[in-house]
DNA sequence: CGCAGGAGAGAACGCTCGTTCTCACCTTGC
DNA sequence: GCAAGGTGAGAACGAGCGTTCTCTCCTGCG
């Protein structure tokens, strides 16, 4: 049995590019085995199905994102340039030449409304995703609430910029970033009032 | 030949159910088959393929929605409240109880990667729905620059109330629209530099 | 009244998919 | 050296897909 943790990582790593590119219904086994260069009885011990397989891709795609992402913000200093850098790194992801948008909101269009587990899978990373973000803006001094905003101008950019093929949407998020963060800066945070 | 068109509309109606909740490739001809009651016979002389049926149900989506959300923006009078009436709009449409996101993101990433008229189907329905907003946002006097900006928020308020299951991301963008809106009033214009 | 033609229901076909099985081969411990 | 078990390559299997075909029935017109 030579190296299972291995093997399973050339597996997934195969499935990652053919998933992300083609979608997971119009890949199948076959393909991921010449691919990873396994064999499929080798693929079915390490994976017991395929759907077992997606959700171990996902999953794998969930830590990389995320990780990829703070390593980014953390080599920035201050707080308010790590809430900048979050959006400079989606313009370095949207510049990639197969940027096809995010898997978990293709994963989840594709599979969420008949697979829980999908479903579920992309409920936790976005949670994840806004999690870190609203932590980065809360330690900039400014409410979570602005979190939440910047959270929708970076999923809007993400979509965006995969329909359109342009990373574009990443530098007008981040100029929206800026002055919603402008207007949520302490100096003007008595006169904001966005109540009807 | 009993009246063509009528069927042709029954046939993409139940098309449109199914595919928007279960996804594309998960829902096969049988199903609309027997969701729409025509035959498979009828259905396959009224579209050649389930290609050209999908093709037709994302077109038939894309005038539903655009007309759908022109009526309820048109009920508005000023400028102003028309931009803020698309998010309005949103959370309306976010509150369906069946609501699973946008049929055209889904529709992306599930088949973008291997079909080019679906993802040249997205790309146009993005593109109108942008057209229209910078409209929107050019008759208040403000610049288009707003205008994506706003598109944005839209965009990651519809995937997120998608994933999440809740309305309040039309809020929460409604909200950040407001402030940038502010942001580009003609009072503030001058003053606005986010330029790096 | 008879018949031609189109419609409906669903069986059938060819293909692909996920999954399992076969079988020859290679390693490895005694 | 050899039995035993695991491996790779791919055939095989059952199910499901998109699409077409068959057959029966109904309809409408001469």
């Amino acid at each position: 049995m030579p190296d299972r943790e291995a093997a399973q990582d050339q597996a997934l790593g195969a499935a990652e590019e053919l998933f992300y590119s083609r979608g997971i219904q119009a890949v199948g086994m076959d393909a991921v085995r010449n691919a990873s260069g396994l064999s499929l009885k080798r693929l079915y011990q390490l994976f017991p199905s395929k759907e077992a397989l997606v959700l171990q891709f996902l999953n794998r795609r969930d830590r990389q994102w995320r990780q990829a992402l703070a390593h980014y913000v953390d080599s920035h200093t201050t707080p308010d340039e790590q809430v900048i850098a979050v959006f400079e790194w989606l313009h370095t992801w949207f510049s990639e030449p197969d940027y096809r948008g995010c898997a978990f909101i293709n994963s989840f269009g594709e599979l969420g409304g008949i697979s829980p587990e999908v479903a579920a899978q992309a409920r936790r990373h976005k949670q994840a995703f806004r999690d870190y973000l609203v932590a980065l803006v809360t330690a900039t001094g400014r409410p979570a609430t602005l979190g939440d905003q910047l959270v929708l101008l970076a999923e809007g950019a993400i979509t965006t910029a995969a329909i359109t093929g342009s990373p574009q949407p990443a530098t007008q998020a981040r100029d929206a970033a800026r002055l919603l963060m402008l207007a949520y800066s302490r100096h003007n945070r008595a006169h904001s009032d966005v109540s009807q």
